[in-house]
DNA sequence: TAGGCCATCTGGTCCT
DNA sequence: AGGACCAGATGGCCTA
């Protein structure tokens, strides 16, 4: 693969031929501009992931998440507490004082990785 | 050693 | 024209 990393090489000799007015060193500098450019999209998006993992579960894993574990878990997690968010709803249209510290959702406050246990919604089940 | 995951490069496309 | 986004290709690292 040709790489535009190492631009030491044959600049000098291409840019006194000023004839040409895309000379290569340009084309070059603007390749090596869109490679920056993208790994600091792809840094970016990265740190987005590293957040993602910090507020889903991880099921006890010390192993972190791949992307796409990250993903499905975040899709999983975000179904699940919206589920329980429309049941609380439900419960609370018809029962005003209803205490939403009840022992089931007292989960919510915990840290994302630990005493989820009773938390029993699975990956595969959406 | 094969397979999974990831970072990086690259060219194409769309948008400003 | 240049930047953002995307997808494919490629090579490196790690683990079973």
């Amino acid at each position: 693969m040709k790489s535009f990393t190492d631009s030491s090489t044959g600049s000098e000799s291409e840019s006194k031929s000023q004839s040409i007015p895309e000379t290569m060193e340009r084309v070059t500098r603007r390749r090596m501009a869109a490679n920056a450019r993208e790994r600091k999209r792809m840094q970016g998006l990265n740190t987005a992931f590293d957040c993602l993992r910090r507020v889903v579960p991880q099921w006890g894993q010390d192993k972190k998440l791949s992307k796409y574990e990250t993903l499905q878990m975040a899709l999983s997690y975000i179904m699940a507490l919206s589920s329980i968010l429309s049941e609380a709803e439900h419960y609370s249209t018809s029962q005003r004082d209803w205490c939403v510290q009840s022992e089931g959702y007292a989960f919510l406050a915990c840290d994302s990785s630990a005493d989820l246990e009773e938390f029993s919604y699975s990956a595969e089940s959406y």
